[in-house]
DNA sequence: ATTTATATGACTAATATACCCTTATTAGTC
DNA sequence: GACTAATAAGGGTATATTAGTCATATAAAT
């Protein structure tokens, strides 16, 4: 049970725009160099958030994209739904349809439980949190590296 | 982001085998039948299970699997771990070493959040609690479904 | 008009999933 | 003890999903 290769480039890419800052229009050439996303990928992956709304796109000279909204205003969760949509649409585990017509069945219950559990983790962190975070982890660890 | 369907059936076996109780042993075709999981495809998932050590297996005239322990002993995080593999084995996002030489990057220390609460509500459910629930559940269930 | 950039859809390759079929093993029977 | 029937084990295959590429269309700036 993982994320998918997606959804681990879009946080990277949308992370990366987050350290630019809201508005600041990005070549996706150099989030592609950056956040290490294959660039053919990112393109598909960018076109994905655009149309959800979390990104601006400009084209021509002088183009590229960049966040919508303020970092501080996404959240992971906002991120991932876009590209793996809502959180675990599991199956009912009694029969195909006895969570619809009936109630839960024990397991789908617990399977809520979690799914409740991940929405409040993942929305409560938005990317300027986390990017911030990140640089300030980057700086502790290069002059590590330097010495190997 | 969902169970897989060999996770799914996994559940489902377990749990009619928890229903019939500790060490009794059912031929693999009554719950194909029960549980509605392919029989071909049971066969492979019981296997993991066995290997795993949370069923014993009676070959022969006579045989079949059963539960290697108390359904009180057996989580939902063990048959899924089972399957599934330790939960969220994500990727670093910072750079593919990063969290291995140094600290965890920031969206990798929420991962593990996300990870801990789930083996927290998964690891706290046992089967005998959960077919006892569905049992419950269903004898409600049916009643209403025989008027239609 | 030309250059620079994103948008999009068709295509390919690799991987994971769902499923089947044959073989090996065991228990019971004569 | 050999034979037969029952049953799990394991290897193999087809299908679906995912990752990634490429070529073409579209838009903006100069």
């Amino acid at each position: 049970m993982k994320l998918s290769m997606t959804g681990d480039y879009a946080i990277r890419a949308m992370l990366y725009l987050s350290s630019k800052g809201y508005g600041e229009i990005v070549h996706i050439s150099e989030i592609s160099k950056n956040a290490d996303v294959p660039e053919s990928l990112l393109r598909k992956i960018t076109g994905q958030l655009v149309k959800a709304g979390l990104l601006h796109s400009h084209r021509g000279k002088g183009g590229g994209i960049a966040l919508a909204h303020q970092p501080e205003l996404i959240t992971l969760l906002d991120v991932i739904e876009v590209i793996e949509g809502k959180i675990f649409l599991n199956q009912c585990i009694i029969a195909p349809d006895f969570c619809v017509r009936s109630n839960y069945c024990s397991v789908h219950v617990v399977w809520r439980e979690v799914q409740e559990m991940m929405v409040e983790i993942l929305g409560s962190k938005n990317l300027s949190v986390l990017a911030f975070e990140n640089q300030k982890l980057l700086d502790n660890y290069l002059p590590d590296v330097a010495y190997e």
